[in-house]
Formats: C-alpha cells, structure tokens, sequence
DNA sequence: TTCGGTGCAAATACTTTGCACCCTT
DNA sequence: AAGGGTGCAAAGTATTTGCACCGAA
C-alpha cells in the first residue's frame, strides 16, 4: 500500500462514516502516514507548530482510532502512540522495538504470531481478533555506547 | 514456582536491596500474588480496604517494579496493571488474552515467541531482552452473549 | 442554512512529589 | 538512635468535556 493509496483509503473511510474532511484531519493523517515511528498527541502538536489546537489533536485521533483508521499503542512511557492502521484487505501488520535504553521505536517487519497461533491451543474459547507484540532489548547505538 | 516461594522469593529480594519489610509491601505482595488477573493501583486500593494509602501503593508497585518482582502491563485502558514477575530462574512466562467486549484479563501459558525469534531476523542489530504479547478478541461469555 | 467540527477554558483521571511523622532495623 | 517508609496535601501529566463560535456540505 503506497502512501498516496493510504491517504486515498483515510479520505474514503471519513466519507463513507459521514465525517467532514477538514483541515485538522488531512493534516494529521498525512502528518502520520509520513512518519518513521508512532506518534504521540503533543509530538503531532509540535510538528504542527500549534496551528492545530492539542484538544482537536485528541478528539481526532480518537474518531481516527474508533473508525479504525488508527493504531493505538502505549510503549511504556506513560501516553499513547499512534500510528495508520494496516489497511483493509492487508494482512500484513508490524510490531515494534524498543530500546529501553533510549527509548527510541522502530518497526519490526514479518509478524509470526499469527501463524504461531494456528499451532497453539488458546484457553477458555478465546476468539483472537488482533494481538501485539513489542519486543524490548538495546538498539545497536546503545550497544556500543551505552546511555 | 509455588505461591510460598514466590512469597519468600520476594522477601529475600527486598532484603538484599536493602528493603525493609513492612506491612503495605507485603500485604501488596501477598495479594498481587494470589491475584487470578493483573491487578491496578486502584484494584489494590480497594481489595486492602483503604488499609493503605493510595501514594504509598504507588510508591510501592513502583520499587517493586524496579526490582524486577513485579511487572508493569498497558491494557488499553489508561491505566497500568501489575502482577508478579515470572522470577529469576524462570524462563517460564505467560502472555493474557483481553476481551475487547468486557475487558476481561486471562493467562495465556505456553509462549512460543521466544522460540519463534530464533527464526525470524530482527532488524538493526537489536538486541531482544524480553517481549510483550497481548492477545486481543472475544472472550467465550460475550460470544454468546455480547455486550 | 445546517449541523458537525474546532478552540478555549475548565474539569477529570492517573500518577508523582514535598514534607513531617512513624517504625523497622 | 538512625534512616528508610508512610500518610497527607498538593502538584504534575495526559486526556476529556462543556459550550459558543466557525465552516464544510
């Protein structure tokens, strides 16, 4: 999925749930479609210089998050993260790595939980929708000079 | 593990961090560890029938957690819960299964992840120390009857 | 024109901190 | 006796809510 499909997706879905396409919204999704890692709301409000009020910046990832546009993580840091969903028809998701020495995120490619879960008998009927997985450890910087 | 020696586990760590041992911490303890599910600062609050201060449950699941005899979980829900951690010669760990209907928290035994690592390659060199894995969907009660 | 969306101010929820007193060691 | 631990009050963050105005459809 291309960035430009990504953001064509997000302005289709608003439509299709009745929801104005306004300026807040374009500039938050496009904001987070851009960006290498999960943002937080007061990371989107400094990247935005405030031309979008922190209040409207919650209330939007919120609506984002409900109509599924959105992935709500929290990293241990005590706020959430955001960042765009996979997409409909994508079966393909990503987890992350945190480095618990400088806190930095990245992406982890190739889930296998899924697959691991067809070998594994789930307690009680569970019906799994969705999981996430965030591996910790030391990114290769704090390594070699540790923090 | 038994329930007695994770009890005396605990004991001999606050002791040798030079931890006194006093009654909030071991009432904390005692009932993290009989705890069916993770348990939050508030959870506790009231299961110790405002025995002990709120600050002072905070305070306490915070050096706990410190130690490493507890660990800290975000379930989506804006607030952190706490359980014992699985102790030091145990490689043994679980995972949980959150209904996304109720909000129900059960175990989920038997982790492959670790095993499902060895396969996978991680990216830039990141050095995995542990990982998180939360099952999300529908417990057996709300499939029949959903909230 | 209509009604959903935004901004501002204030409130709420969770958690932390300062300080005096208490109690384990 | 000494110093870490606790409780109380207050402060600090992250996030939500009420309400009047604004602007997309």
């Amino acid at each position: 999925m291309t960035k430009d499909e990504r953001l064509q997706w997000f302005e289709a879905t608003l439509e299709q749930a009745g929801m104005r396409r306004t300026l807040p919204r374009r500039i938050l999704l496009r904001l987070l479609a851009a960006s290498e890692r999960p943002l937080s709301a007061q990371d989107i409000y400094e990247q935005t210089e405030s031309d979008i009020n922190l209040v409207t910046i919650y209330r939007t990832l919120n609506e984002l998050t409900r109509l599924e546009l959105l992935i709500r993580t929290e990293f241990g840091e005590g706020f959430y993260r955001y960042e765009p969903a996979p997409g409909p028809s994508d079966t393909d998701h990503h987890h992350h790595l945190v480095c618990d020495s400088c806190g930095s995120i990245a992406d982890f490619e190739g889930c296998m939980v899924d697959a691991m879960l067809t070998q594994t008998t789930i307690p009680h009927n569970f019906q799994v929708a969705s999981h996430t997985l965030t591996l910790h450890g030391t990114c290769e910087r704090c390594q070699t000079s540790p923090k």
